[in-house]
Order: C-alpha cells, then sequence, then structure tokens
DNA sequence: GTCAGTGCAAACTTTTTGCAACTAC
DNA sequence: GTAGTTGCAAAAAGTTTGCACTGAC
C-alpha cells in the first residue's frame, strides 16, 4: 500500500470519526492529518508545528495542533507517547508494522524494533477486570554510541 | 525480608552509590530514600513532597527532592514512570515483584499486575545494538469501573 | 445564522536553574 | 576551608485555557 493510499484511508478514518462524534470537518484538522501521515517515525508538538509552517502547507496555531491530536489519539490514527522527557511525542498508526521502542537514557535517542514473538505475548496477556486497548512497551538503556562512549570514558 | 530489612538494603546500596559516584552522603538525602521506601505503590513528587512535610520527618526543598530522585533512578533504586499526564510517577524497585502496569485511559487510575510470562518474554528479547538496563510495559485501556460507566451512558 | 473551532496570548503546571547560605568532607 | 548541596524564588518548557473572530453546517 502506498503512502498515498495510507492517507486516503487516514482519511476517511477520520473522516468517519468526526461524523460519528459530531465534529466538523475543518481544513484545519485534515491539514493536520495529512502531516502527520507525512511523517516517518516519531514526532512532537513543537516538531510538527516546525514542519507543517516550513512547508507552508497550512497555518495552524498550537493550540490546535494539541486539540487536533487528541482527537486523532482517540479515533486511534495516532499513537501517544511519553519517553522520559516531560515532552509527548506521536506516531502515526495506521499501516504501520507494530514495534517497541529503545530508549538511550543518556542522549535519549529512540529506535523501533520489531519483535513479532513479543508482540504475539504481550497481545496473548489476559487482563484481570480491565478492557485493554493498546499497550506500550519502553526498553531503556545504552545506544550502541553511548556505550562504546561509556565504556571509553565514563562520564562523571 | 520485612520493610525495615528492605530500607536497610535500600540505604547501604545508596551509600555505595554515592561513594562511588564521589557525592555526599546528606541527610536529605538518606530522609528521601526513607520517605520513598516508605510508600506502596507509585507515587509523585507533588505527594512525596506533601507527605515529608506532613509526616514532618525533615523539610526538604522540592528542587532537593528533584535533585535526590534522579540519583536514586540512576542508582536503581527507584524507577520513574510516564504514564500519559505530564507528571512524573516514581515508584521503588528493590524487593518489589516485577510487574506491569494497566493504565485506565479515561480516569488515570494505575494498577499493577503480575506475569512472570510475560516478564521471562521480555527480558528474554534480544536488542540489536542496544545495551538494556530495565523496561516498562504499560497497557492502556478501561478499568473495571470506567468500563461498565461506558457500557451504560458512553461518554466522548 | 449559529455555534463549534481557530488563533493568539495569557495562564497554568511541572521541572530546571541561579544564587546565597550551609555543611559534609 | 572548600566545594558540593540545599532552599528559595525566578525562569523555562510544555500544555491548557479564555476570548474574540471565523467559517462549517
Amino acid at each position: 500500500m502506498s503512502n498515498e493510499e495510507v492517507k486516503a484511508l487516514a482519511r476517511e478514518r477520520f473522516t468517519e470519526y468526526l461524523e460519528a462524534h459530531g465534529q466538523r470537518k475543518t481544513p484545519e484538522r485534515y491539514a493536520i492529518l495529512d502531516a502527520v501521515y507525512s511523517s516517518k517515525g516519531h514526532f512532537d508538538i513543537e516538531g510538527l508545528h516546525r514542519t507543517m509552517v516550513d512547508d507552508s502547507r497550512f497555518h495552524v496555531s498550537r493550540a490546535t495542533l494539541y486539540n487536533t491530536i487528541d482527537l486523532l489519539a482517540d479515533a486511534g490514527l495516532v499513537v501517544k507517547h511519553q519517553f522520559g522527557d516531560h515532552t509527548a511525542h506521536y506516531e502515526r498508526s495506521l499501516q504501520t508494522t507494530p514495534h517497541h521502542h529503545l530508549v538511550c537514557t543518556q542522549c535519549g535517542k529512540v529506535t523501533e524494533f520489531v519483535s513479532a514473538e513479543l508482540e504475539r505475548d504481550i497481545a496473548r496477556v489476559q487482563t484481570p477486570d480491565f478492557r485493554k486497548t493498546s499497550y506500550t512497551l519502553y526498553i531503556y538503556g545504552l545506544c550502541a554510541d553511548c556505550a562504546t562512549a561509556g565504556t571509553a570514558a565514563r562520564k562523571h
């Protein structure tokens, strides 16, 4: 499925969501959805805002960005992450390979990694008195760069 | 192992850490460690501060709390969590049963749940070019209360 | 035409920082 | 004695909110 097709699907899903929830279909919202589905990997509000301004696709305020990203999260089109710093990160969730996140505790870099077995194991878990909808697994540690740097000269 | 014994062990570990890192052994730091290891479950800085003030164990400022909790996290005596709101939560990590977290997306309640198999599965995972030290698994969904409330009258 | 949605700036919350006073070493 | 720590208050960073204006329905 090409990225354009994924975008079209996302727009369709978003339209359904907006209609089902009696929300207006504003150009801002679609512009944001489009920007999100043009991104690769993780992004934060600040970065998304800058990208949209730079590409001059559409002018949206930060407030609208926060607003809309919540709708997208609720619609299941975006996943929200909090990796450890106090900035929320997001990523598109349609047609992405299920993956986990490796977070470097030194430089903060986040990389994805795929493990079908782990995916299956987590999906299989029974949670008593809890209706699960999604999950996030963050593995913390040192990335290759920081690990070698740390071995050579451990800081402080 | 009684909680007093765990506390003693934690103090010992903290002392080793502080000495190994050339940091001072201030009464504030031990008071904070003690407060942390007197807590059950999750807490945030605000709550910890209030508890310490109310119990008048020791007066510490928020700044010192932030400072010290970072040391404790680095020493592996405390684990930091970001469940979705923009407040960091913490929990003691010595002599606790490995567990995962169920986060209710509606009321924000966090409950723990234990799964030895899942624990094993995650520990077993090979991460390429990454030296893992810890991980956190958050399962999002609806707790029993919110799920039944939602079935009766879905709010949006 | 109406009211939800937007933009802007101000407010708010959580965390970090600067600096004088303090104290562990 | 000295440099690392603390407390306070001010600042920073991220997010939310109030309000007048706009535009989707």
